[in-house]
DNA sequence: ATCCAGGAATTTT
DNA sequence: AAAATTCATGGA
């Protein structure tokens, strides 16, 4: 299958934290979601992949948002200026829902290259043939443990007793307000997490995660490099960005990791 | 070896 | 209410 696909980056898409279980592959990526392995590559504005219908790979790249009035509409922002033209493309994705809580559970003070190291490890010790387990079976402790989840793995403990299908529906239906506290009913997921689901997950581009990352660089770019309470920084966003705070953290996320000035 | 990573829960001031 | 501490582990 190949599709016309205008104003998007596979790879500063997949390469901004949002999504773990993928890997290159020839001149393109495999990928797993859920009970799904397909593989995608891109040339130019062409998207071709095998493994996956057209209406799962839209949904999951964020192919059928309005991605031009989104820019235009940051773009107002000059000092967003920088993230957006040198990563021009970047997407916020649709994720399932359920593998999504995981994998922001397992993020907790991890890094990018961890999470992927657990979810793959999950995935192969509880799932079939490399699909990610459903809620219900991953109920062993231990197991969990053994994919270096460490003190994590009381929370996917928690979240698989607490979670099922009915359970998944019903967030979906959700405002982001409602959707972020019945998250945060889950162990191991607090305001930060909530967010970062709500995001990459449930379309809500109003969710603003402020990990340490957007933290530095938020404080140094708006808070004349003072210290400032992650709740602040959150009210900063949304006021100054709305519905597209989300958004605007994306760029700035992916740009503050992959830019020499910005490292800490 | 020492420090950090897409923080949350608990305990202490 | 706010600040400090604890929690595990792979990678640099």
């Amino acid at each position: 299958m190949r599709i016309t696909v205008p104003n998007f980056s596979l790879k500063h898409t997949l390469d901004s934290g949002q999504f773990f279980r993928y890997r290159p592959k020839g001149d393109g990526y495999e990928c797993r979601e859920r009970d799904l392995a397909f593989t995608v590559r891109q040339k130019g504005d062409y998207l071709a992949f095998s493994g996956t219908s057209e209406e799962h790979a839209r949904q999951l790249f964020g192919l059928n948002q309005d991605y031009e009035k989104i820019i235009a509409d940051l773009k107002k922002d000059k000092t967003l200026l920088p993230a957006i033209n040198k990563y021009h493309g970047l997407r916020i994705m649709q994720r399932d829902l359920w593998e999504t809580i995981i994998s922001f559970q397992c993020s907790i003070m991890s890094n990018v290259k961890k999470i992927r190291l657990n979810m793959n490890c999950l995935a192969t010790e509880f799932g079939k043939n490399n699909a990610f387990p459903a809620p219900g079976q991953m109920n062993d402790l231990e197991r969990i443990k053994k994919c270096a989840t460490g003190f994590r793995a009381k929370y996917i403990l928690a979240a698989n007793e607490l979670v099922d299908e009915k359970w998944l529906l019903r967030l979906q239906k959700m405002n982001y307000e409602h959707a972020r506290e019945k998250l945060m009913e889950i162990p191991g997921i607090a305001e930060k997490v909530a967010d970062c689901i709500c995001l990459f997950s449930l379309g809500h581009f109003a969710a603003f995660p402020v990990d340490v990352w957007i933290e530095r660089i938020m404080e140094k770019t708006y808070f004349d490099s003072k210290k400032t309470k992650h709740n602040d920084l959150r009210a900063f966003a949304q006021e100054r960005w709305g519905e597209l705070a989300g958004y605007a953290q994306q760029f700035l996320y992916h740009h503050a990791r992959h830019n020499e000035s910005t490292q800490p």
